[in-house]
RNA sequence: GGCUGGGUGGCAGAGUGGUUAUGCAGCGGCCUGCAAAGCCGUCUACCUCGGUUCGACUCCGGGCCCAGCCUCCA
């Protein structure tokens, strides 16, 4: 029985879709003015494993997860302003650039992605909507508003009261709106800005509008969960409740989910602090699979530490799990899903609020217990649990490489010093050594390997090697 | 200032009213020509002060400290 922490509620609550055959889950995306960055990663990932775990609980055919593309706003115009390029050929290269790092990081394609500048009807439509039903007004500045005073529970899922907002009040107060807290829904274009014919003339939608009116269209008026890093709580997923629940009559959503941030020295990860990591900069340093393990070895609404401590003991722990996987002869399709105690415990772990990290735990009870099976010389036992914990990894969107390919390719920085070839003469020349009992001339060998990254392991007559 | 969330062993990071998290690192043993890997064993914990309780790291209250939101941000 899967619980989700819900935002809304501050509680975990037990999981109930609305409808068992279409579970609907929505996701805010990428801004794609610039390269993701960790923080995205993290929002790729948590997500990507809540979409797999909801997937196995329900099937594959009956979950919708959709994550939205923002491509147009102010930062989006600002930065083609500067690049003296056009803001579509800026998005359609970070757009570019975000799935490459997704798909690098594991992360399923969605089943939808819809971007802003193509959902214009449906922004238009919702902004009318609100317009007709009382909701929204034109300032004097040609932008179009929605009033937060027409909309009572506003403030509920970020725990702020209306009048705490207005004492806090922190930004040069636009004098168009009626009230400070007001929030664009339509913003009127300047010349040479790109811009969308309206019933309130030419602009662009404001950031909160196009995620009710893509998550509404694609999922329903109302869906199961709504996600998106922490930072969105306020105001963007307060606003997103306002706009949908007046536009549409009906409750939005039902779970929301934050993800926590990332940081960095103590401090968050952010484009405005520019303490920022890329994924392609931290993939020029570590296997994907690396980062995905670090990204989901804590809780998902914990704070992640970046560091290359938490890397390199992302790495190890990798090592340790492969390295229990690598003698097996695995089936190459998972085939039916297994279960036993253990992995019972693992979905324990998963169905409490995706604790990720105790579901790892249970990842290496199952790697000692292959250990042990493997040197007592029960092998078919060993490939049975080994079968169930590559399926397992694969909830997590983890061990699904070859454990060979991971243990001497998986964390080499650039091109290797010594290439497959190369450290296999080596071997071979040392084993000749061995069977002549020239140890000093065996380990020199071997001592020579290490110093270029690379480490021997005599087993049972065989010789393996890694990289370290 | 208001509102959230948090303070766990050398590091990272879960969890629980009384019994081993887990990973990395350390130490001892087995294995090995020696190593490595693996296995077995083992040392370092639960911010502070009160309260509830037979018993609290776990519940309640005060304090201290940290982070986040209140402004674009995943």
């Amino acid at each position: 029985m899967l619980h989700i922490y819900n935002s809304l509620t501050r509680k975990k609550e037990l999981f109930k879709p609305i409808d068992a055959d279409n579970v609907r889950m929505y996701v805010c995306g990428m801004t794609v003015y610039d390269y993701c960055h960790i923080g995205h990663a993290r929002v790729l990932v948590v997500f990507d494993m809540v979409y797999r775990y909801l997937r196995h609980l329900y099937g594959g055919e009956h979950v919708t997860y959709v994550r939205n593309v923002t491509d147009i706003d102010d930062k989006i115009i600002k930065r083609a302003q500067e690049k003296g390029e056009t803001y579509t050929d800026l998005t359609s290269h970070f757009i570019a650039a975000m799935h490459e790092d997704a798909r690098a990081l594991g992360v399923r394609p969605p089943s939808g992605e819809p971007r802003a500048t193509a959902s214009m009807e449906q922004i238009i439509s919702m902004i009318q909507i609100l317009m007709e039903k009382g909701y929204a007004y034109k300032g004097s500045n040609g932008d179009v508003f929605y009033d937060i005073s027409r909309f009572s529970p506003y403030g509920r899922l970020s725990g702020k009261r209306i009048a705490e907002l207005r004492s806090g009040e922190r930004v040069a107060v636009e004098e168009a709106k009626d009230d400070p807290l007001d929030f664009v829904l339509w913003k009127a274009a300047k010349p040479g800005e790109p811009c969308w014919d309206s019933p309130w003339g030419k602009g662009r939608p404001g950031w909160h509008i196009e995620c009710s009116a893509m998550s509404t269209h694609c999922l329903g008026d109302h869906f199961d969960i709504h996600g998106g890093g922490l930072d969105l709580q306020f105001p963007h997923h307060e606003n997103e409740i306002a706009q949908s629940e007046a536009a549409t009559g009906c409750k939005f959503v039902n779970y929301w989910m934050h993800n926590g941030f990332v940081r960095v020295d103590d401090e968050k990860m952010s484009k405005s602090l520019g303490n920022f990591f890329t994924i392609r900069d931290v993939l020029q340093q570590y296997d994907a699979e690396v980062v995905r393990y670090f990204i989901l070895a804590s809780h998902y609404r914990s704070p992640l530490n970046y560091s290359d401590q938490q890397l390199d003991n992302a790495r190890a722990a990798l090592i340790t799990l492969y390295t229990s996987l690598r003698d097996l002869d695995l089936p190459v399709e998972p085939g039916d899903v297994v279960s036993n105690s253990t992995a019972q415990r693992f979905y324990a772990a998963l169905n409490d609020d995706f604790n990720t990290p105790e579901a790892m735990a249970v990842l290496f009870e199952l790697a000692r217990e292959i250990n042990r099976l493997q040197s007592g010389g029960q092998t078919a036992e060993a490939v049975r649990q080994g079968a169930i914990l590559r399926q397992l990894g694969g909830l997590l969107g983890l061990l699904q490489n070859s454990p060979q390919r991971f243990l001497q390719h998986g964390g080499v920085v650039g091109v290797p010093a010594l290439d497959d070839e190369q450290i296999e003469q080596q071997i071979a020349a040392r084993n000749r050594a061995r069977e002549a009992k020239q140890w000093a001339e065996a380990d020199r060998i071997r001592d020579a390997l290490k110093t270029k990254g690379v480490i021997l392991e005599d087993d049972a007559g065989v010789t393996r090697w890694r990289r370290e």
